[in-house]
DNA sequence: GTGGTCTAGACCACG
DNA sequence: GTGGTCTAGACCACT
């Protein structure tokens, strides 16, 4: 319902929470001011532990994102600049990887134009 | 000497070694035929313990990239090309992550030619 | 409580443990779907370290024998019929290696009869 | 020109030599009071290092199977019964591992036959 | 010197 | 409690 999660990943699951909340804010899929689903509806949405989904919205409010209020949730506060910044890097990481690898520039822009491609909302 | 690794990542640094071993291989800074350095000797320049390099080499020889000679040690056996189809993968996710989180084309085009832009050298 | 490793065996630890888990998925013991003892219990049960044995299910995990489940344990897949061809090849290779020292068939049809005499309890 | 030994077995490469010379005094294929080949001519037919040989050879002294003779090489004094006791032992082992694995013993004695088939010299 | 295995003990993520 | 990773240090086999 909300979003999916790689169990498999290295990634902690409570991070991948973090940063797809984080990205829902950002794009405004999740607006300033409401709430974010329920800790146990998440978890049970996910399919995964409520402590793990408890977690996740501890780091946010710690890092200002979420806001708990006793008896009724979580609501979205807002969300600093750093989080794209943080995104564009690991672009740049990727990128000069596959660029140490010998990958043509044509090659990347060619994936970047794809994945832009059905952008109609431009 | 070879490389660096990132201790704060959540990605395991066995890992990031394979990944590293595997990227040379590909852009040919390592030789198919050629040794790679010895587990301590990386071990030593990586600030990492041996098992961690020893668990590392011991992946890759399960995936064909390296063949272990007792006594003299691993040599590059060489590598499919599904690698750099894994990196593109991994570029197509971070792409799509941007784009949901509303970010222009332009602005990626911008970081592609960025990281690119020093390529004139051969 | 489960089985026991040889310590002066020149077979590490950890591919013995292998053999037996498997062994026991093969004649049933281990049930398809159920869990292994877990790294830690095992570990203890045999007197070995929890890292040998989490090596061992490490490389039975790639073999697609066990599958891991974090906080849970590790499940039973299943195993293909190529375990038993392997053991067949031991047998050869004994028998080979006896037959080249001169041993008569008839010694080994004795030994034969001798494993398999109390084979009549289901 | 001897035999061969497996490079990628667990048992050590010095053990298999025995072993393989030990079957052959006890098959008659090595004469007693006959010369074993010399240590560097056996190490450079089996490809191993002449160490290795060395250590081997000097197991078997150990065991009383062989004999040096300064500045002339290794002379065959014979070998206990042990031996072939072990082997058996390792029969034992082999089907006891099959019969757990709920290997039925006609199979067992198809595989005895097929190895001992071509036993004309019976 | 090389790789291969093992131990003891630590910290993290997950349920 | 579970698995996953890492460290520090040891011993063995092999060149």
């Amino acid at each position: 319902m909300w979003f999916y999660i790689d169990p498999t990943s290295h990634v902690p699951v409570y991070k991948q929470i973090c940063e797809k909340i984080k990205g829902m804010v950002i794009s405004g899929k999740l607006e300033i001011g409401g709430f974010v689903p329920s800790v146990r509806k998440l978890a049970k949405d996910l399919g995964v532990n409520v402590n793990t989904v408890a977690r996740a919205y501890r780091e946010l409010v710690n890092e200002g994102v979420l806001q708990p209020i006793k008896g009724e949730g979580y609501v979205v506060r807002g969300i600093g600049e750093d989080f794209v910044d943080e995104k564009l890097k690991d672009l740049k990481k990727v990128l000069f990887e596959l660029k140490a690898m010998g990958i043509d520039e044509m090659k990347i822009l060619e994936v970047v134009r794809e994945v832009f491609k059905d952008d109609i909302r431009g």
